[in-house]
DNA sequence: GCCAACGTTGGC
DNA sequence: GCCAACGTTGGC
């Protein structure tokens, strides 16, 4: 099957792309929501890049890129009573949350803001810029995809 | 900090 | 299985 196309949102105050580039690579934990899941679940395959987001943001933007480097695994954060992300419901014969690790791929020289975004015709349909769209990890068309790395590339335009 | 949009929960 | 109440997300 081809390859596809992420992105992933996190807030920068909770973990950046900094924090990403730091530690070359993160379990991405505390997802609770199932499409979200399905996402890294079903389709998300090592090696696939991902938009890293940073929501929340002033102002918000993509800001770097990572890639998928786990299978999906049981998100350890689900057993743990003393996390925020405990889930009672859960159980570690069918663990109900799993999570892939992401690797550091690059950090954006200039982040590709969402107004930015918003102003490429190109880029109209983007799940991202859905009013409403509030899934943290979700897929991206393999052009759009394109187009949002030529926006980070293309530094002397602002 | 506000609040609209959305997902989840739980009473019935 | 409906739907109101509640919690969360995330732009502004």
């Amino acid at each position: 099957m081809a390859k596809r196309f992420w992105l992933m949102k996190s807030e920068p105050e909770v973990y950046s792309i900094e924090d990403l580039e730091r530690e070359r690579e993160t379990g991405w934990e505390g997802v609770r929501n199932y499409q979200a899941r399905n996402f890294m679940r079903d389709d998300m395959k090592q090696g696939e890049l991902v938009l890293f987001y940073h929501s929340n943001a002033e102002p918000s933007g993509v800001a770097g890129l990572a890639k998928v480097s786990s299978d999906p695994t049981p998100d350890a954060s689900q057993f743990d009573p003393h996390s925020e992300y405990f889930d009672a419901a859960s159980s570690k014969t069918s663990p109900k949350w799993v999570h892939v690790t992401i690797s550091f791929v690059e950090r954006f020289d200039e982040l590709v803001t969402l107004a930015r975004l918003k102003a490429e015709k190109n880029l109209a349909g983007m799940a991202l810029l859905r009013p409403g769209q509030r899934l943290s990890v979700q897929p991206v068309d393999e052009g759009h995809f394109a187009r949002v790395l030529r926006l980070a590339k293309a530094r002397a335009r602002v």
